[in-house]
DNA sequence: GATGAATGAGCGTTCATTCAT
DNA sequence: GATGAATGAACGCTCATTCAT
């Protein structure tokens, strides 16, 4: 639909600019600019900069999860889950590094103060596949004893860190690699 | 010398209000106002607003620096010197949460950009204990074959994420399940 | 008449808003969304906002005046005359106070500027019952030697302010009080 | 004081331009031109445009209930006492017309709205000059039984109307005029 | 005729930096 | 050396008006 269009369009402008240039080089005038709208027809669009800023980071979220939940082993063995979530964001990242880019503005900055509380993966109205892994590994006794959270940056931080590094360049990582960090992630918190 | 002495008192001020507040949040008259100085006055010992940030954000690194060094067990076996930087940084840490703030808050800002290529632990002029590490645990095969930067990731991401959690009361971190953590870092890394 | 209908929602819906919120609380687009038309519309019937609150303003005024002819009573003494305008405009105004509002935000403002040049109720194409009153009062020589602006302010600015003052609730005006504000004014200007 | 240099040039910039374009055409860009000051030099002053807009209403009604009490008449009666406010204040907006015109704006406005409540001679730490009259008055039986509010309306809406109108080149008042209207209004509430 | 998406000039305000004292 | 008054570019946002449908 054209409805969508513009839309779409601002998202991009915006998500692109501030992915690149931080909240701070993505001004109203420059995200309407690089759309190719009016700075109003922003407004029309969303109510305020907020509105827009957390609109983007919540359809980044939700194409995230869906591309993880495509094919999720569902059943599977606990570690099988777990190499899934961890190769996948993996590659999802690498495909969309604006994505990752502005997920990491996002989370360090006020907007980001709010969901940092909650797990990256938890979406409304959907499973949180993640703490059922969780659940699930702590129940089967296949992963050590940990808080949540803490079990959480053990798997998920050094990935985060190292698509950041490939991003900017400092390492390069293939399939081989990636697999190794996110199999790497599994030795610090199995049993 | 009473030259250092405001010189001290902007950086404490600064980093306080940036530590707490963010970057946003500390607008250099308010700058010199905590730091009971003239707004002029900051000029005069940082060339700018840049220059300011990135010295305190030198300065907390070679404080980091200096308190791991301390104690380091020089001659012992790579896992004894891994947990001692691995413990002795979440120690720190958390003794010194606005050493923490401030530090994620540059890393997430343009002012981090150039920063985030280096190693956390290298430092001009000293010898660096993080790369000395790895290459001796390459060389005695004791660890995985890894980029230095995805060891660097495996080893201290999730300690920082998780003190991050600690500070923001998410989770509570004791000795224990400090040790714990790294530990853990340890069996991602090692052979 | 159709045509009729969405003018005078638009009037009305103009008004209100004028009245109860100033120029400042009622942009086009509520205007529009009150009246329950496009925005668009209201540029079919009014050429420009301007064109609208100075048409709105001409209609109360003529609203007014036909109040005040509908018993005039016409060839009875300057006195009698002058307390029929004065209780009238009075009562008008008392019951329906959002006439008197928009006519308040009216006058004082761009707006208002070429009107108050003009007696308030010189109307185009209608005798004006004041200026008459004026003229009679004079050469019968009952009232003061004044410049009619005068006249009209020693008549009318208590009744305004008065009115001003009872819609704000400052005062109350009852039969009694109007009647006596009235009489008043005209103890002011009769000889 | 060289201080006080720029607060007043922008303090009569602003009543200026506020006085002859009303709020509408003063933004604070043209304020500081028409100053000569930056527009960041404002805010040095002034805590916002609000601030600055009470501030100008209060040092001119200052000024006035100073001129008014300079020469006030204590003692004397009741009528020599209004006569005194009445003459004293046409005589007083006439030399300042941009004070009038300024409290004209001012009081029609969202910042008027609370002033209008309270007596326009009534100024913090000083005697109200016009309640005093009016109990006094009243005390006396020389004026008639009328609400305080009513009783301002019936002595002062005439005199600011014709002010107005002289301002505007309506009519045009000499000192003669003048007093025939301060007396027509003490007519309208003598008994 | 009726609509409302699109526009951008213009608003009030902030704050890093300068420079006369 | 120390100061802080002065500056103005740049920000987020509003709203009267237009015009393609």
């Amino acid at each position: 639909m054209a409805k969508q269009k513009k839309w779409e369009d601002i998202i991009r402008a915006a998500m692109d600019l501030i992915a690149k240039q931080g909240f701070h080089g993505a001004p109203m005038s420059m995200i309407a600019e690089k759309a190719g709208v009016g700075i109003g027809t922003i407004y029309r669009y969303f109510e305020n900069r907020d509105v827009l800023i957390r609109t983007i980071y919540k359809e980044n979220e939700e194409k995230l999860v869906a591309f993880l939940l495509e094919k999720y082993p569902y059943g599977q063995p606990v570690r099988e889950c777990f190499l899934h979530i961890g190769t996948g964001a993996m590659d999802y990242f690498i495909q969309n590094p604006m994505d990752f880019k502005y997920s990491e503005q996002f989370h360090n900055s006020p907007y980001g103060a709010v969901h940092r509380r909650n797990r990256i993966f938890a979406s409304v109205g959907q499973p949180d596949i993640f703490m059922e892994l969780y659940e699930k590994g702590a129940a089967q006794q296949v992963i050590k004893k940990l808080p949540p959270a803490v079990f959480f940056n053990l798997a998920f931080a050094p990935i985060v860190w190292s698509v950041r590094d490939h991003i900017q360049g400092i390492v390069q990582l293939d399939g081989a690699l990636a697999r190794l960090i996110v199999t790497s992630c599994w030795d610090s918190v199995k049993i």
